[in-house]
DNA sequence: CTGTTAGCGCCTTCAA
DNA sequence: TTGAAGGCGCTAACAG
């Protein structure tokens, strides 16, 4: 328990109460350097009677650094929507596991991809020592520019050959694949897929789903665009049942997505799969709990996180790293 | 565009470039103090054209302040699913929103409540400016500690007269009351209750739901421990079930937990609601979107985010406040 | 083993 | 209107 005696706000205030300089306290209490055990035992004590602590704004001055990793989300509109999303909430408490393990905190931050300095404003400010995006939304060429001349930076998303930046993430293609090929295997006849092609993810697992279709089947396939918002996709979905359509097998975007297709097709009497199968993407927490537990194609989101920070702790040190690309696998439950 | 002449990496080789002395950068830039138009635009375009930002973290650090915001989760184990967990994601969602747009940056931090001075050692540490807690666990007696000497600090969760800390949080007594008696109103007559009491708000649900029974049905009523994780929840009802446990009326302590609890229901071929109704706790996103839709006692979560960032502005600025409860409302869907 | 000194990058009196 | 100087709280040579 802490008794606090005097205001203690510095190493120089409990210098002076200690009797020695302030470099002595400072090696006292982080540790480095040589000291005496006496000594060093003694200033401890007389820190923690005192409640005091370094402090690590000022450590990190001094150190050049500010212990801080910033977790970026570059989406538009939808701010709160965006961060509260299922899957980037359990990308995010992994990374911050992760983060926290080798020392960083974490730093959220406001950026709008706005004009074409938002992400170097960021960077240029110096609040952080590396920067993780998760996602790359459309701003390839934002974070190209970036990547030219800042380091410190990882991104999770869809790998491409002319990116100069890293990247971590699911081979999206095959995984379209995979859901076409299963739902071809099932018997399905008229599909459907539910998402938009803005962000290179979403557009590869589009693509590998289409490109895995017969010709017919594919020139028949419906493409609903919908938001990736809960709300924004159960209302396309519901607009889409509403105008007639009766596909017998859906590939979803996301997970949340197929949910939300899943609970709209509940309003028009559709049943998940005897009527329709659905397929999602990612594999969230949530994709078991739900009625019926969903089919979906597997992202291993902790492993993903810790690759970000591996890679960026490595970018931190100087070393050059490589894109990595993690094989999807497709997880039958009872959606589809 | 940004394009990079020579490294400035300080006001100080700005200062040197444009032949003035780094007060008169700092005053160009900061836009603060009197100075001349012309050389402020002249400062400023030189500036721009290196591409350079002042450094926030020395400018913190001179104004002595963080410009952060802690968001802690005072959870034990289980780490990476309390921060996935949906209720916390909202949450922090909303948080985040609120904060930046009042300029400020969230911290989020390993804050294990492990030992008496786990908060303290935070608060000492001198990274933040203030702290938001979601949640108080079972730490009411550290809050009530730090709370004595620390005031910027604000608190989601139940309220108690003894805390010294301002809360802001729901009446969940109130609410375990409307889920009682919409239960018995829909005929329910064997009850049971899903969730733990060792936080207070979850002891005042449970607290609320109880009183509100009569007392054979009260005395009758199952109280089902389960975790707060989904994985945990989940198995838990497994279990319950599995032992034979029939119960037509059930109050989870939360959305996640009612969605665990039909979840693990469903495969013991329990229908709900026709053969037992679940009332959960929040209305998070997901409650709608689950099937059968969840009725449940809702929390407004955002409005709850943005009175907390009030009232800690309000304590970082110096003036007292007072705990607030936000009345919380019955939503009635297809689950009970 | 410990003290002195010089900053990290910035802001802000106080003078000129 | 601008510059010089001191210092936020800390660390790291360099001496002694």
């Amino acid at each position: 328990m802490t008794s606090v005696i005097s205001p203690v706000r510095s190493i120089s205030d409990l210098a002076r109460i200690a009797g020695v300089s302030v470099s002595t306290v400072s090696r006292a209490l982080t540790g480095k350097g040589t000291l005496n055990q006496s000594t060093r035992d003694r200033i401890r004590a007389i820190a923690d009677d005192h409640g005091f602590r370094l402090n690590v704004a000022a450590q990190n001055l001094r150190l050049g650094r500010t212990g801080a990793v910033g977790v970026l989300l570059p989406l538009g509109h939808e701010r709160a929507q965006a961060l509260s999303d299922p899957f980037f909430s359990e990308m995010f408490a992994h990374l911050a596991n992760a983060l926290t393990d080798h020392g960083y905190d974490l730093l959220v931050s406001r950026v709008l991809p706005q004009g074409p300095a938002w992400l170097d404003d960021f960077v240029r400010s110096g609040r952080t020592d590396g920067i993780i995006l998760v996602g790359q939304s459309d701003q390839g060429t934002v974070l190209n520019h970036i990547a030219a001349h800042y380091r410190p930076m990882v991104v999770w998303g869809a790998y491409a050959p002319e990116n100069l930046y890293t990247t971590v993430g699911s081979d999206n293609h095959a995984g379209g694949a995979m859901a076409a090929k299963h739902l071809l295997q099932r018997g399905c006849r008229r599909l459907a897929w539910f998402g938009h092609a803005r962000a290179p993810e979403f557009a590869a697992r589009q693509a590998g789903f289409l490109s895995s279709l017969p010709d017919d089947l594919r020139q028949a396939c419906d493409l609903v665009p919908v938001h990736i918002t809960p709300e924004g996709s159960r209302a396309s979905a519901h607009a889409y049942f509403e105008a007639g359509h009766r596909p017998d097998g859906v590939f979803a975007a996301s997970d949340i997505g197929a949910i939300s297709v899943i609970a709209a097709a509940a309003e028009f009497g559709i049943r998940v799969p005897e009527d329709m199968a659905v397929i999602g993407f990612d594999d969230i927490v949530l994709a078991r709990l739900s009625r019926p537990p969903l089919t979906t194609v597997r992202q291993d989101i902790e492993a993903g996180a810790r690759m970000l920070v591996d890679l960026l702790r490595r970018r931190m040190a100087g070393v050059e790293t490589q894109s990595v690309q993690f094989a999807p696998k497709l997880i039958v439950r009872e959606s589809a």
